[in-house]
DNA sequence: CGCAGACTATATCGATCGGTCTACTTCGCT
DNA sequence: AGCGAAGTAGACCGATCGATATAGTCTGCG
């Protein structure tokens, strides 16, 4: 793994924890072992660029679990359970970088972009899976965006609540939505 | 309006647009025209104990704005144009305080804390509502956390978009999932 | 009236911020 | 062998961070 790739990772994990404003170059330095100079070598555009790349990057690797979890038989309820264990295994500090990064849009306008496109990107693979259980496009594309929403909008009340209640009967809830547009 | 309130409405809305970590002290007496000690007089606990009371004070008022919104014929509608309204008078810079408070936790945990609370408060007055329409007190907490994941969900994701769709087609979806439960 | 408490204004603190710079090393490629 | 790109190490920049200190002003109440 490269230096660039370091970078990204380590800015990855404090944004989570910390947010982008809350997020230093120097803890970012410390936390990946790489020099200060190689950030400026790897992103002429600094902070702001490495954010960027890190929420692409970061919510990129989501898209794929995604679409992985797209094949199983409830693939919301393993949407789900990766965010839990994202929380668990942290301490409820960790949460969503592509969120954090919408949030900091006034320190990173590219990463929130990024963000967007990204949240584009998650509701498109979703709406992709619900229209093969025979959906509407224009309804499995609303409902999508809604079960991005409502999962996001848990981990963050998981995170202040220190549990991971609020996921849990969120996604109940998405079944019933999901199953309720099935039934043709 | 003392300048106690002055400090935490300061505080609150640039809590909207840059976050915890990202609100400075400096920029909050350059927009509250108050002066720096003022800030250690009323909140000795320094910036963490103004943003948790900040994040209070805001987040009561939208309980307050909420409880009036549960009494129209379509309360969440109400609710997440009152967001819609957030965004685009600010061009999409402010979003939830509240929200900000919850992912702030390693610079002010009480603000956190406050957070949670208020994400209960705001479940409670929604699970009320619920229960007068003839849903079981179990599925209407479950069902009133989703609604306010959906609906702080949508609302980052329309920051990031730039755009009210995404609150508007989670509030179709919530309006089924109430009709769903509500036919006895 | 006179005083106490809260406010303003401003200077200052040490620490940290993001970013630049120099100097040296390491590595791959021709 | 030798060159150049990319890496490390670390000093340094001005600016800003949150917090404290000092001094003067305003105001309400006994």
């Amino acid at each position: 793994m490269g230096v660039r790739d370091q970078l990204t990772a380590a800015t990855a994990d404090l944004m989570r924890r910390h947010g982008v404003a809350g997020t230093g170059v120097s803890e970012i330095l410390r936390t990946s072992g790489v020099a200060r100079r190689s950030i400026y070598l790897n992103f002429p555009g600094g902070k702001s660029e490495l954010v960027a790349a890190a929420t692409r990057t970061a919510g990129s690797s989501v898209t794929l679990m995604l679409k992985k979890f797209m094949t199983k038989p409830d693939p919301f309820a393993a949407f789900a359970a990766m965010w839990s264990k994202v929380l668990t295994s942290s301490d409820f500090e960790s949460g969503c970088p592509v969120v954090a990064a919408a949030l900091g849009r006034s320190e990173a306008p590219a990463a929130a972009d990024a963000a967007a496109e990204l949240f584009r990107e998650w509701g498109g693979v979703i709406a992709g899976r619900l229209t093969e259980d025979g959906i509407d496009d224009q309804v499995a594309d609303s409902l999508a965006t809604t079960i991005v929403a409502a999962v996001e909008g848990a981990v963050i009340m998981s995170q202040a609540a220190g549990s991971t209640k609020p996921l849990e009967q969120v996604v109940v809830h998405i079944r019933e939505l999901i199953e309720l547009h099935s039934l043709r």
